[in-house]
DNA sequence: ATGCTCCTGCGAA
DNA sequence: CTAACGTTCGCAGGAGCAT
């Protein structure tokens, strides 16, 4: 019954500590696309009282006076090093779910309760040794109490050093630890399920765990009662190991400065869907429609405001870059509007489905087909071997005026010899 | 009444 | 010096439509 949740604290951080030792103690933030917000801070920078999603400019200041180190995202670099966190943690159970970039989860199902806590240690240890990533695990009979038990070993709750196991809690220990805990550090209750418990009056864990099911089921919805249930130990939330492919693939983007003539924008959606169709190739999907979305920047309130998608069925179902750029364009041109300052473009793949499942329409040109999928083959080949954007559609732009900042970028470390820092 | 698709809101990392 | 506020995914539930 029991399982465990393995993850990696301030995991961005940790990667680009791992490459620069020197960064250890300091504190770190690594910022998010566009060099917008925080989205990894080490404790130091958390002790500093910065919150996640803090735009970058607004903590400028603070920054300056403490002497925080950031960093721009670099998703190379942290794909990379997940994968082989995840690599490791899968040695420790025959079942693994990868929930995120950063954490999973294991089965242990019919392991020595009386061990468990030691097992964590052991799991902290490997992952650290080998990668010098640190990390923390929670244990307990289900999902959201073992994200909860992770919560505690981070905090260091109910005595935990980096390991938390539920099982080893009797009920008023239990109790009296979930009565400390703000009912918002639950896996599914965010920020507006939060203010409206709060006037039911629910503000703690405890509080949610023993609320009246029905009350919650019918207030809120079907999850939160799922929840509920979990928070009593009553699994609701099946461990999936991985198989199931995705139903859709989002590919969007800020700009790093406002973008206003559609041919700017179709280079931008050419770069975008060409991107989805890797994507797409590589999970062995085809798409029904693609969706384009294109809109100014809320942020701007004075400048006038647009926001417009269109989704635009194939004829059918496909994988092939140029007909989804084809379809993408096609989408684009028929929502774009002058006079606007855009911010952001967006392309969504809808309607996957696996390509082995398709049936080839009765006019198809099989000799068609072919060409098709071996040009992308070709395609997917020499990116993969050459560098992401080596080949691809001309209409994606070479100057790419609405590329992102990234000021603040680390080496990709572990995915290009070009990007190692010479010695001497 | 029932079953569908489309769209929006919410949460998570 | 300025201006600068993320991305990608799944699920549920209501609206709108057809039957």
């Amino acid at each position: 019954m029991p399982l465990a949740l393995v993850d990696c604290n301030n995991f961005y951080v940790s990667c680009e500590r791992v490459f620069n030792p020197r960064l250890e103690g300091k504190p770190v933030v690594v910022l998010s696309n566009n060099d917008g917000v925080a989205v990894a801070r080490s404790n130091e920078v958390k002790a500093l009282g910065i919150k996640m999603g803090e735009p970058w400019f607004k903590m400028e200041k603070i920054a300056r006076q403490h002497g925080i180190i950031a960093y721009s995202s670099n998703y190379t670099l942290y794909g990379d090093l997940s994968a082989r966190v995840m690599s490791i943690l899968s040695t420790f159970s025959p079942k693994q779910e990868i929930y995120s970039i950063d954490e999973c989860f294991l089965d242990l199902d019919g392991f020595d309760p009386q061990s468990l806590m030691t097992y964590g240690q052991i799991i902290r240890q490997a992952v650290k040794q080998s990668l010098g990533i640190p990390v923390c695990v929670g244990i307990a009979d289900t999902k959201t109490l073992a994200k909860l038990a992770n919560h505690c070993a981070k905090k260091g709750l109910a005595g935990a050093d980096g390991v938390c196991d539920f099982g080893r809690l009797n009920d008023g220990e239990r109790t009296v630890l979930f009565a400390s805990i703000p009912v918002g550090e639950v896996w599914g209750v965010g920020r507006r399920i939060t203010e409206k418990l709060l006037t039911m009056n629910i503000t703690t864990v405890e509080d949610l765990r023993t609320a009246n099911l029905e009350r919650i089921q019918s207030q809120f919805s079907v999850v939160l009662g799922r929840t509920v249930n979990e928070l009593n130990a009553i699994p609701c939330i099946e461990l999936e190991e991985a198989g199931t492919p995705r139903q859709q693939i989002m590919v969007s983007r800020s700009f790093g400065s406002s973008v206003t003539c559609l041919a700017d924008l179709s280079e931008s959606v050419t770069y975008f869907t060409t991107r989805a169709a890797e994507k797409l190739r590589h999970d062995g999907s085809v798409a029904a429609s693609v969706c384009v979305y294109i809109r100014t920047n809320p942020f701007k309130e004075d400048d006038p405001q647009y926001q417009r998608s269109m989704i635009v069925p194939l004829s059918r179902p496909s994988d092939d870059t140029t007909k989804l750029v084809q379809a993408a364009l096609a989408g684009l041109k028929a929502i774009y509007r002058s006079g606007y300052n855009y911010k952001k473009t967006g392309v969504l793949l809808m309607g996957l489905q696996p390509k082995a499942t398709i049936q080839p329409a009765l006019f198809d040109d099989p000799l068609e087909q072919a060409k098709s999928d071996s040009l992308m083959h070709v395609m997917d080949a020499i990116n993969k071997k050459m560098g992401q954007g080596c080949v691809g559609i001309a209409a994606s732009g070479i100057r790419q005026r609405w590329a992102m900042r990234r000021e603040r970028k680390s080496p990709n470390y572990t995915t290009d010899w070009n990007e190692l820092p010479v010695a001497g």
